[in-house]
DNA sequence: CGGCGTTAGGTAAACGGTTAAACACGTGGC
DNA sequence: GCCACGTGTTTAACCGTTTACCTAACGCCG
């Protein structure tokens, strides 16, 4: 008795694994348990299968399975924006651990917005995805902290694992992985070129208050000064967003409102640096002999501009992640939870030496 | 008669719509309505649901709820790499456009492998995704487009739908939606501009025989050649991928051939621009002084080295994937299934006249 | 006061797989 | 000749939802 008495050939309902199995002659089981590969059977038998399931163009359904209870699920990413080359590039590096563990991957994006942030979350633990990746950036607020750290235990609750990737922890015990990049360090190694080059004033782009990654980069650049003895000007380091059009204002507006009071620009990242190197040009300031530059991430623009900067791992963090993620769960947090990858600096050709008035060093 | 008498804290079975239901004190049904929320319910129930979905921290299982029928789905979408910007401003159309239609996103890449693009459909086929959306340049073959006709077909029969994004059409009765964006147009248009300043020769980089893309872009070059009644030279034709360093190689090998026989430069898209120009400054060149440049595409890389370029609508692209193929599989086929977006050229710095010593226009 | 439309909620059958347990069927040991 | 055994397959019980169908309760009117 077909379910379907009407020969309509359009919305034909599309193949089962029952209709493998009845062209095959065998049972149901058979098939699956052939199709999984995961168990014994006589090579007559799966021939037979296989040919029915190639015959009827069979593919199994994904739905049917993650319900029954076949572990193999995808991996899920949730970053800021796809365009964003920072994101990108992590994107491309979880992407591709997944595929090479056979799982694939869904993405949401956030915009930036911790509440849609949240959201996501939540909508990727209807989905049963193996495990959340959170990438980069966001606010360092306490509530927001709580609030994730409900999410870490529900999504540990139900067989699935929430991972950091490029933010700090959320706290002692909540069941995070994080996979971090020395921001920090990264920044004191440029800053450090820079004054070792002679530069004093040196404008930093891209503060912005309690904000993670921001607040760690500039955290490295305050180091720096502070080794050099260089006494710290709040009023060298300029509020944005790391985008493009940011790194322009900024210099324009430091530019509209007096002389220039900086001999050298740490841009937050190389985005910004892009920007900032615009505004400088049209200024009529040439880079690096009027002013030196130094960025953050090692993006291909910074190929592009020349620009020296600091090399961030983004692919390795992405692929850290899937494999980190995955690697918990089989044997159950055996391994370490928590790792710093390291960053060096990339010298091109957008830093002069500045000879220094004042050799206080 | 509990499923589980044990009564370990770690490996807790999630909650079920069961448990909820339970906690309620109403039945599985009731809750589903209420959660789904289309069906008439009286507020008291409602709000008791509400009360223990909240206390218990309950979300929905997507596989069973996708296997029980509810339609709502997944929108998946095929790119050759998510850290190529063309592909990426893609992506985060598809991404945005599917946020908003409630619906998440799954990513495969392909790394340019047809193979690979296959086996990749193959699998969202299986995940049941709402419509597949196949990005971008691809090899123009025959079999391979009737392996994807097939392809599309079967999606087709599984209540899917294929979109093909930038991409030309398989043929007249498969069952795809086509997007694309005019690249010989495009083409056309920005080779007129480097001719009607007085450039003869111009060197195109990119070509690729039996892709689809600068198969296109090489096309209306050559037409705008024809149009000015500029004899065509297929050695100005350079063959290469659409990569920076495949830029930077092809002006490498042909400074490095002979003397310099061209006055402008027609990159394939900005990526080559890119990796161009810099071959062109480390031999001393400069841009536009001494040989004029254009790109195509209109990536973020093209304002930092100010390129004349051609705008493509990428996101809109994407965009537009995702609402034709829902549109379409609301009302069966009402609607068009094949647009071409449009394109134009965007000029800023790269292109200077060249003062012809044949005006044979 | 009994019949009836309406409304809110319950019952149970799918959905398409997986997998533990039962089973059929030679085979070799005693 | 009987039994324990291994191999390959089938049977049937789930997995967590949705939804078609049914029922209880509640006015409302003649």
């Amino acid at each position: 008795m077909a379910r379907r008495a009407v020969s309509d050939d359009e919305g034909r309902r599309p193949t089962t694994i029952r209709d493998v199995a009845a062209h095959a002659g065998v049972s149901v089981a058979t098939v699956s348990r052939i199709l999984s590969g995961t168990y014994p059977s006589a090579p007559a038998t799966r021939s037979k299968v296989m040919r029915a399931v190639r015959e009827l163009d069979y593919v199994a359904n994904a739905n049917a399975r993650g319900l029954a209870g076949a572990s193999s699920r995808s991996v899920a990413i949730i970053v800021n924006s796809v365009v964003s080359p920072h994101y990108a590039h992590v994107a491309q590096g979880v992407q591709t651990q997944a595929a090479l563990e056979g799982k694939l991957c869904i993405v949401g994006t956030t915009g930036g917005d911790p509440e849609r942030e949240l959201a996501t979350v939540q909508l990727m633990r209807q989905e049963q995805a193996e495990c959340v990746i959170l990438v980069g950036n966001v606010v360092n607020d306490d509530a927001y902290r709580e609030r994730m750290a409900e999410y870490a235990r529900a999504l540990a609750l139900a067989g699935s694992q929430l991972v950091l990737c490029g933010r700090p922890a959320l706290g002692p015990d909540v069941p995070a992985l994080v996979i971090e990049y020395d921001n920090t360090g990264g920044a004191h190694a440029i800053t450090s070129h820079l004054l070792s080059a002679g530069h004093r004033r040196i404008l930093f782009l891209g503060r912005r208050e309690g904000y993670t990654t921001p607040d760690s980069r500039i955290a490295g650049y305050r180091k720096a000064l502070a080794d050099f003895h260089v006494p710290h000007d709040p009023g060298l380091e300029m509020d944005g967003t790391m985008e493009r059009h940011e790194g322009y204002r900024m210099i324009r507006e430091r530019l509209d409102a007096g002389p220039r009071d900086f001999t050298a620009v740490f841009a937050g990242n190389d985005l910004i640096a892009a920007g900032a190197r615009q505004a400088l040009r049209e200024h009529g300031l040439r880079i690096p002999d009027d002013v030196s530059m130094v960025g953050f991430d090692d993006l291909p623009t910074a190929a592009d501009i020349d620009l020296t900067t600091v090399h961030v791992p983004h692919e390795e963090l992405g692929r850290t992640a899937v494999r980190m993620a995955l690697e918990h769960k089989r044997t159950k947090s055996g391994v370490a939870d928590h790792v710093m990858l390291g960053t060096h600096i990339v010298v091109r050709d957008t830093v002069r030496p500045f000879p220094a008035e004042d050799t206080s060093l």
